[in-house]
DNA sequence: AATCGATTGGAGAGCGCTTTCCGAAGTGTT
DNA sequence: AACACTTCGGAAAGCGCTCTCCAATCGATT
């Protein structure tokens, strides 16, 4: 049995910028200048120190190295779920959800390039979120793209009032001086409703998401809008929360109350999915009889039979500004507070 | 509601574990020692000293710490993708794709009770290996969680001759003596090519996936095997590369070639809701004309019109396990090496 | 009362790196 | 040839933390 357990072993020691220094045969202040290329240094120094990385297999230390740059290269990227609880199975199906993994694509497809690495955080509790806030003040990421999903989030505050450089992805909750970029979803929601009427249904309703996510009542509040300008004062609305299943009983109410009903708008794609296979069911023909229209254009809304007209949220595009937004930042962190809002586009498919 | 507001937030220096030791009258070590719980100390010193964390607002810097803890509380999710370079628009699609949010869930679920935390980390071309290689030695992450996508990925060896913690979600391409999770692919198949066999069908297809990943040719194996055993010495196979489109195309050729066909197993759920929709199209009943049967129980299967009967793949289960396999490594480098194969089962729907 | 062992707190040596601060060269000007 | 300027390399001071030593204190044992 060897004598230090949980340490890789002895005498395995990495080569350190001394290591190089040493081999190079100059100091080490002159190792690390020619490592990061800062100030001339003589072009036969420099070559002795390349050979000695190479002869030594140096990796400059990551941690080392940020500790006293205060930079480490890294974001973190802040889901921010005020309910949360470790095992909250709420959160295996948000990372399964296709808005997850689109919003990493997103950020990686800008971070990657820039050298920058993604770090994951979930925070839930009062507790995590000082913890975070410490954290990010502390350097231990550059900055943080933030996904806040409850409706009364204190982090986007906490965060303009540390100073740490964030984004959010979707308007803060409550005004925050804080960069964010959005989507316009009620020009979203309007543009399905202006769809609807033109395929000529009479009777429309919506199937809403939770209340208290601006992005989901911006969706109501368009969709409110832009029908009563098409003389539809009033649009039954039943409310769901995002999922497939609560799709399916929203569209199940819709349709005991309102038997006749033509046309259906669904706040995402898969309670639009939902509400198909309802109708489906109850033996209307889609989009015959009744058409329907999703949010977000998810892989799932081409998947589904039919097709599901739907309207296009750019997510990806996006994150990936907001990762620029982000950066810039960093690198200037007098920059003026921004938002770039996306303008939706409708996919019109077969389920309309 | 404690507010650490009254700091300015940039430019002002947080405060350190001196500061502490300073306000509570008490040495660097002794505060050092209180805030983690080492040792007993004089229980009113160690009032002293947390009563000075709350007057200071002190954070402990986790760089600080890990440089000379060795460990970081933080583990690297790696995706190797041989071929990719900066843009590769695969990565959005990966992304995109139900299999990384599953996994993400499920490593999470482990993690996030654990306090560990996940980085995401892309590696394509030998250069980034070698970083990435370097980075996990020098401590950067406690352990990796590696995605390895590519036939013949030298990552896995790399990893175990550089003794980093690592475990793979999926077996080795290639035996390697190091840990993983993964799933029976060829029994999963079997059960698929049972169903079919017990359904009816007479004239049955499969569509797979690239030859070269080892869960493609597990499932290629497995249903062979079985349709075998079902006196079905032959199959016709045609190839896909997991995606939607590529379902589709099998699909066509496959009726083109055996027009009689009336089972179809496909590999994963994509390429199943790919054949679905050519067979529609082709006039074809799901499942009166033609059973159908996917691989994952992605989420996909469940929004198919008809609901798509598939072998169910625990991927976040899996993800979950893997995560342990790790956190107890990386506990005790010495544990002996070992693998975790879960056991598919059959969800049946209304496709077959 | 004297001694021994067990607790407990403090001093200080790093972890690996960057970066000022200086002195020693090298360059050009008068 | 003497001067001011510019380059360039090295010494050393940290970044914030942990943890090994060691000294001091205390109670208990003989």
């Amino acid at each position: 049995m060897t004598a230090t357990r949980g340490r890789s072993p002895v005498g395995e020691r990495l080569p350190t910028l001394e290591d190089v220094a040493r081999v190079a045969g100059v100091s080490r202040a002159t190792a690390s200048r020619v490592i990061n290329g800062i100030r001339n240094v003589d072009p036969q120094l420099n070559e002795q120190v390349w050979n000695a990385v190479g002869a030594t297999g140096y990796v400059p230390n990551r941690l080392a190295r940020s500790l006293v740059t205060r930079r480490t290269g890294t974001i973190a990227l802040v889901v921010s779920d005020s309910e949360a609880h470790d095992d909250d199975p709420f959160m295996g199906r948000f990372f399964a959800d296709p808005y997850f993994g689109r919003v990493v694509g997103g950020l990686m497809s800008v971070l990657r390039p820039a050298g920058v690495q993604l770090a994951l955080q979930i925070v839930g509790t009062p507790d995590q979120r000082t913890r975070l806030i410490g954290d990010l003040r502390h350097g231990q990421a550059d900055g943080a793209v933030v996904l806040s999903l409850p409706a009364h989030d204190p982090l986007p505050r906490m965060l303009t009032d540390a100073g740490v450089p964030a984004v959010l992805i979707g308007r803060p909750p409550e005004p925050v001086p804080i960069d964010y970029v959005d989507l316009a979803n009620d020009t979203g929601a309007a543009l399905a409703a202006d769809h609807l009427v033109a395929r000529g249904a009479r009777q429309i309703a919506m199937i809403s998401g939770p209340a208290d996510v601006p992005a989901s009542s911006d969706r109501v509040t368009g969709f409110r809008r832009a029908m009563a300008r098409h003389g539809h004062g009033w649009v039954p609305i039943a409310h769901g929360n995002f999922t497939r299943e609560s799709g399916e009983a929203a569209m199940r109410s819709l349709l005991d109350a309102q038997p006749a009903v033509d046309g259906v708008f669904a706040a995402n794609d898969l309670m639009a999915l939902g509400a198909q296979s309802v109708l489906r069911d109850a033996g209307r023909h889609v989009p015959d009889d009744v058409r329907v229209v999703g949010f977000d254009d998810s892989s799932a809304a081409l998947a589904a039979s039919p097709a599901l007209t739907t309207v296009r949220h750019p997510l990806e595009d996006m994150a990936a500004e907001g990762a620029r937004l982000l950066l810039a930042r960093v690198d200037d962190r007098t920059m003026r507070v921004s938002s770039v809002i996306y303008e939706p586009t409708l996919v019109i498919r077969s389920s309309s």
